[in-house]
RNA sequence: GGUCCCAUCGUCUAGCGGUUAGGACGCUGGCCUCUCACGCCGGAAACCAGGGUUCGAUUCCCUGUGGGACCA
């Protein structure tokens, strides 16, 4: 049988990176399979809809390359693929669960099912409906349908026996029926429960493996009694484990660093989100650590996902990040990293190639790159103990030695290129007969004003060009004398 | 509160009765070096606890503890 497994989002207007691995282990374990991946949204909860969600979950299956062969904007065989479009569906389904006797209308009204809360609450019970409306005649429900009183529909739970399950993650895992609730399958608004809609929609759209989190691993013995009643074939399951923020809380919005989008704005790259989120949960069974989407399509398996929950670490992510970054070419490093260099960089004087060369090896994340480049644009006001570096043995006053030593070198070149640069320093410093940094850390201080800086003193004065870098350097010996 | 699930370095994980318990991130020492970074080499760092089963348990079973999910 052809593989089919789909995502099933609720447009709730976020991307939570937990809902994109799951949309990611749907997708790949498709493709793995040469089988069928399918996109549906999850909108019956009316309540909870927001504008423009349904477009950001297309935008984000989209960059990540997670395409989909079924949807509400693809079409397909088995549509409608918006829940609310379904509705004449499930209502024609939930009949038949009435007839057969494995649902039921229920009146109740709320003011009963609060008495109802509060009194099993009293005995430190938990809530389950008491089957009231069970034992209705059928004349008496007749009645009620025709003056229209409100009513949902209930799932009839058995009272004795157990029912059980298999997950490919979780193995078997079998619920004594007596604890199980009679479920509301369709409310009063005639619009299905997520609880009663997802059986009904897997089965019609032919699911071969349900993919979803372990938030359902509890109810899934209800919708198994839900597949036993109708005589349908229980797909596969396949429940992944929480995503979270620490041992205590799931990954949340309220953390502002939940969704994709947040990701993507802090200048990770998709294809570094997508690896490691993965990972999150899932192990190839090698030591490889390093994906692209289709590489995971080929090592992906079912039984490298793990049961248990796991915490996203954004240091690795960033470290992943910064893998990606280091393999691009130099031409695509640069036009990616050319909006974030344009956030700093304003004069328009600097060869901004050059610096994405120097960025390069220097950037884990987009968003680093405009706090390296501060001192692009105009030299900052420094501190002369910068010039004081133990290591490179220099200090004040041997820095200004070398600052005018180096002076009158760069102003007689007339050839402003690395290479030229490079000689001529380096010329410099063998004829001093000085260590490399006696010169070299002078000449970068003096031109960024800066500790660190992406790129050193040749390369800083290559970018900036000559009358800028002879500018700054006579600054360095100005601000070194009136220390002295 | 009831039910279900989970438990190896700080984190992600490998392990599926006998291993010096492996890898990665992070941390850290060194090398390289035009500062920082990259890269390379090294280090510290874990089997939740107690009972069984077994010649032998990180591994299998039970209980406890901790954490999570669901129903409220």
């Amino acid at each position: 049988m052809k593989v089919r497994t789909r995502f099933a989002p609720s447009p709730t207007g976020y991307m939570h990176v937990g809902n994109l691995r799951t949309a990611l282990y749907a997708y790949l374990w498709a493709r793995k399979n040469k089988g069928a991946f399918i996109l549906r949204i999850e909108d019956t909860d009316q309540e909870r809809i927001v504008e423009g969600s349904v477009e950001l979950i297309y935008r984000t299956l989209e960059e990540t390359g997670l395409t989909w062969d079924e949807g509400p904007d693809k079409g397909g065989a088995y549509g409608p693929y918006i829940q609310h479009e379904r509705k004449p569906i499930y209502r024609k389904y939930a009949e038949q669960l009435i007839e057969k006797g494995v649902a039921y209308y229920c009146f109740c009204d709320k003011e009963r099912l609060e008495e109802l809360r509060t009194s099993l609450q009293l005995r430190k019970l938990p809530f389950r409906y008491d089957g009231r409306c069970k034992k209705l005649a059928k004349d008496e429900v007749r009645e009620k349908l025709a003056a229209g009183v409100p009513h949902v529909v209930r799932q009839n739970i058995p009272t004795m026996g157990a029912t059980a399950f298999s997950d490919e993650v979780f193995g078997t895992i079998t619920v004594d029926n007596s604890t199980l609730d009679d479920q509301v399958l369709v409310k009063s608004d005639g619009l299905p429960t997520y609880n009663f809609a997802n059986v009904v929609d897997d089965h019609l759209m032919e699911i071969t493996h349900v993919i979803r989190g372990s938030e359902y691993l509890s109810s899934t013995p209800k919708y198994n009694l839900l597949y036993q009643a109708f005589g349908w074939e229980i797909p596969h399951y396949v429940h992944c484990s929480q995503v979270m923020r620490d041992a205590q809380h799931k990954l949340s919005k309220r953390d502002g660093d939940a969704s994709y989008a947040d990701f993507v704005e802090k200048g990770y790259l998709k294809d570094a989100i997508v690896n490691y989120i993965a990972l999150l949960g899932w192990n190839p069974g090698t030591e490889r650590e390093k994906f692209t989407l289709e590489e995971l399509v080929e090592a992906f398996d079912l039984s490298g996902i793990s049961r248990s929950p796991a915490i996203f670490d954004v240091h690795k992510l960033t470290w992943l990040n910064g893998q990606f970054i280091r393999e691009m070419p130099p031409e695509k490093f640069h036009a990616t990293a050319l909006p974030w260099i344009l956030k700093a960089v304003k004069r328009e004087d600097i060869d901004l190639a050059k610096v994405s060369r120097v960025l390069h090896e220097r950037t884990e994340k987009l968003s680093d790159i405009p706090g390296q480049l501060d001192f692009i644009d105009a030299l900052p006001d420094y501190s002369p103990a910068l010039y004081v570096s133990k290591k490179m043995k220099t200090d004040e006053k041997i820095s200004l030695e070398s600052l005018r030593a180096i002076l009158p070198v760069l102003e007689s070149v007339t050839q402003w290129d690395h290479g030229t640069l490079h000689r001529e320093i380096f010329a410099l410093i063998e004829k001093r007969r000085v260590k490399s940094g006696v010169i070299l850390w002078p000449l970068r201080t003096a031109l960024s004003g800066k500790q660190f800086t992406p790129g050193g003193g040749i390369e800083l004065a290559d970018i900036f060009g000559r009358e800028e870098s002879l500018r700054r350097i006579r600054k360095g010996i100005e601000l070194l004398e009136k220390t002295a």
